[in-house]
DNA sequence: TATGAATGAGCCTTCATTCAT
DNA sequence: GATGAATGAAGGCTCATTCAT
């Protein structure tokens, strides 16, 4: 009996994310430059032909894959944004954003490797600006709602300041004193 | 008759630093895999061979670039390291900071391609830790003069959002507002 | 579909042995330095990136043709290992070796080229050392056999003996009186 | 006060043995394609230019090499060619051989390379043959008196054995059993 | 859909040779 | 005579991508 649509769409799917999921656990580890088309295949248990067949280039591959990874983490921050963040949801974005750092350690590797090489920023920088806007115009109002008085300038500082922590944890997590500083943010931002 | 020896270090030293340079820059704007030996050579206007009259490697280049920008960093700080940071050397340490990455934007991308990239920081590791460890504790000691308690998360949470807001800069130099920033850290962490 | 794995099986072996081919041709005609993999590749009728689908490097590629040339010679030589070898035998042994060196010249070019180049030679001395013990000590228990008082110096210099007649042959196939040195050789050795 | 004419002399002298004597050396231990210039330089002293005003180039420099080898080899075996070889004067000649074997070990390994290399056998051949050719017409004719039918295969075949012998010792001299085998020689060839 | 053989551009590196001084 | 900086061709090797099956 051939297999339904239903069954190839599924195969299809389970195989673009085991590719999915062997690149960005390679691209994280050694580098863009540095992981093979070849090297994505075997680990996915793959060939390297099929590969192409889900995506068209290794750019584009690892384009998806950091689009794939924005678009997840700014999932996770929707808040009803009816209006202006309130203390608390605040707080509840601190907490959110370390968690989804602790859990996506190869995600984010990836996202300062990009930060972090031009050729490889050049290809997601548009998408990249596109979430970073809402959420640094959702900081300022919240900063203005604090009475602040240069609140864009204080909401890219919060955001610089969330990267650095972020890239020193992930180059390091083992010693990072990744809970304390959580803390300290806190304290000294909301 | 060979030139004096005098002559043959000047131009050892000429070329050498025109490799360097050119080096540092393309590693910055292209990334350390996306720039080939012939690309340093031709900016610095001689032929690839020469390069390996002065270099051992491709990664011995590099290596010695970050040595280099590193030395050149921490030398700029140091501080009569008699005991601890009074605030007004702290207020200076952080106006230095900002002084050489507004001045050495080459470097500091450079540097944040080497957190990134596995395959280049394994170059540098060492020599990094000999060099952040001694500022870190310095901090951590100007924290414990403040008397608070969890010294060490400071200032790895100090360093981290200096990184944080370095990184931001140079991925966007026109549009990061530095300077509201730097003030909005003196406010804060002094 | 994919080929079938007899399809790529047989695919492997006959690209393989081409190029093993050529490069034993190629090496035995120009040496080891003076061949290049794209002179390999264009002789085999290949691109130069696939014989790196076959072998590992070009010193790779050299120790399997050596090893597979000396697996070929000596397995042409089990003589039923019983004990000794009988006068009969050892005559028989003559007429082979000369066979064998006038049907694969170009594999005793190697040899000798091998022998001679010390940074090739360190490559396969495990190998020849493992093949030649065997062979003499069966020469050396023949001498002993024939009551003669040194038989290991005698079957050392029957070896050595050899390598200069093959040698000479080969540099001067054409003119090389081998048929009668081979008489010489029976009538003096056996 | 300027050197004398004599003096400059000398100075050339020395140099240009100098640099044969490291160019020798290092050939015989890596093999021609594996000694740069530079090697051959610094091991002789003096700056790589130097060696383009004694030697026209590499080929050039292994050629003389070789040549110089030969020559003296030679010389040493100028026997009073009044005519024929007496049992004496060929005894003679094998200790001699093996003597000069023993002292310039380097000489020999460079020998056998030449042999084994197409490419540097080209350089040599000639020369080769006018040395060789009457060294066999001796040998030929000391067969001829001794009433042998093929004195010319046999003169070749002693040659050829020579050869091997040579061969065997120069690639592992500690353990080669090379009087024993000279006096097998004597024994099975005056 | 899936395979892996095949290509070829391009990379790092070496080195004989030249040449200004 | 002597130096070593400089060149550039050539070599080994890698790898994204294509394609026949």
């Amino acid at each position: 009996m051939p297999r339904t649509e239903r069954q190839f769409k599924d195969i299809r799917e389970l195989k673009r994310s085991q590719i999915m999921d062997s690149a960005l656990h390679l691209f994280a580890q050694k580098g863009f430059d540095s992981t093979s088309i070849n090297m994505i295949a075997k680990r996915a248990g793959i060939s390297k032909g099929l590969i192409y067949n889900y995506f068209e280039s290794k750019e584009d591959l690892i384009t998806i894959l950091i689009h794939n990874g924005f678009d997840k983490f700014f999932t996770e921050f929707d808040p009803n944004n009816d209006g202006v963040l309130t203390d608390l949801e605040f707080e509840h974005f601190i907490d959110k954003t370390f968690e989804v750092l602790k859990s996506n350690l190869h995600f984010w590797k990836l996202y300062f490797m990009v930060m972090a090489q031009p050729q490889v920023l050049k290809l997601v920088e548009k998408k990249l600006m596109e979430l970073i806007i809402p959420l640094l115009t959702i900081l300022s109002e919240y900063y203005t709602s604090k009475g602040i008085e240069n609140p864009m300038a204080y909401a890219r500082f919060f955001g610089a300041m969330i990267d650095g922590v972020c890239l020193n944890y992930i180059v390091d997590p083992e010693n990072f004193p990744v809970e304390e500083i959580k803390q300290i943010i806190k304290n000294k931002f909301i």
